[in-house]
DNA sequence: ACGTTTCAAATTGTCGACAATTTACGGTGA
DNA sequence: TCACCGTAAATTGTCGACAATTTGAAACGT
């Protein structure tokens, strides 16, 4: 399995009962995607008619779409005005960073009481995946970045809170997905990601859970030291 | 100013640019504050022409507010089924706590560093409030127990930190303050929390940002504790 | 030329009606 | 009596139209 496909078919199932039955449902997922390769551009204006005839469905089903989108953070609204694409910018992105540290944190703390080893195996085989795509395409940071989320995913996961897997993974990786795509931050950390992968998969393996939210922490954070240092160069 | 009038302004301050304006939005309101108190029972099915005609306003309007309910946590869909009401458990609650741990945990080491002299005065006010009416009348559990959520709101609040004050401010808290009413869990905690409440003001004034994530992951955690506790005893 | 006002076009908010789906109930058969 | 099925009622999904508000541009005055 691919590493795309990987991170469509977990997003997929991310949806829960998401068996795309009514329009707005198909809309959604399909604007969801659009808004976050930046094919409706950040930052424009939504023209509820004019989508409306781009899908060939009534404003009303657009709308329901609509609202959804904005409960993921993609679109902003004010009343009587309309609806937005979010504008992203750095510190946005860095107050992103901060709630995942936390969340992500607990998150794997949680992970690491109690994920069941069949989970934790998919895990490492995920990992060995992922190095082993490295070694042969080295470079293809893309690849390695919507890798990266797709291991941050499956620990979420393996949380067993839902709350935080609708946080994370219904909501925020979203818009952590819409940087990825635009601003297109090829992280020189990936050689050093993959080492704390490991170590927070021996934290998980060993049941820590308080190294392993140690070690989540400091591995996103190292994410945002790199966005500020950059902020602060330009 | 009372507790109840504090909160009230609070939480109506949080809500930003919401000068009502749009029918929806005064049913959104309105009906977030009926689903909290309990008045339409948790796990009740959302009948949309009843309670569109309960509001003398179209369905349209309607479902227009319950997508912004669904997305505080409040109600949940189901295509082709509707709405209900969320159900509450300990499980959920727990769940809940463990997200508040991490993310107001993140909020107050923000908070201490970038709040202001005055912002930390009001929060010495606030408490100073708490504390003299709580030898007034204690016992009055209620109160406290609103009065505790206000200060979290005003930390929260000082993190500076605009997704964190959205996830927590604008919808965790609604589904807290629902547990606060239907479960009605007068805490046993009411004076310890005033003394945990003091210490993590203080780390917040020394600018001591990783002892007030810790004090503050600790007191919610007590809480946490306490309802897990009490659900082994049962 | 600039700012203000006015009015028209476009957009969002709201409505009621119809179509598609689910739910409830009564009937049929074993 | 119970399980299964089919039809009718109720509910949600979707649509197009009208009302209220915002937006943009033209007209006006200074």
């Amino acid at each position: 399995m691919s590493h795309l496909q990987t991170i469509i078919s977990n997003f997929a199932q991310s949806d829960g009962a998401s068996v795309v039955t009514t329009r707005a449902d198909t809309v959604f997922v399909d604007l969801r995607q659009r808004i976050v390769e930046g094919q409706v551009p950040m930052g424009s204006k939504i023209s509820e008619p004019e989508l409306a005839r781009h899908y060939d469905i009534s404003r009303s089903t657009l709308r329901d779409a609509l609202s959804r989108l904005e409960g993921c953070g993609l679109l902003e609204r004010k009343a009587n005005v309309g609806y937005r694409v979010v504008t992203l910018s750095t510190a946005k992105l860095i107050d992103i960073f901060r709630v995942r540290e936390s969340l992500e944190g607990m998150a794997c703390h949680l992970a690491a009481q109690c994920m069941s080893t069949e989970q934790i195996s998919e895990l490492k085989a995920l990992l060995q995946e992922h190095e082993r795509s490295e070694s042969l395409q080295q470079g293809e940071a893309y690849f390695q970045q919507e890798g990266d989320l797709d291991f941050h995913f499956k620990i979420v996961q393996g949380s067993n809170n839902s709350l935080l897997i609708r946080l994370l993974c219904e909501e925020l990786y979203f818009l952590v997905r819409m940087y990825r795509y635009q601003f297109g931050m090829a992280s020189p950390r990936a050689k050093k990601a993959f080492g704390e992968h490991r170590n927070i998969i021996q934290a998980i393996e060993d049941k820590d859970g308080e190294l392993a939210e140690i070690l989540m922490r400091r591995h996103i954070a190292a994410s945002r030291l790199n966005v500020e240092k950059r902020m602060n160069t330009q």
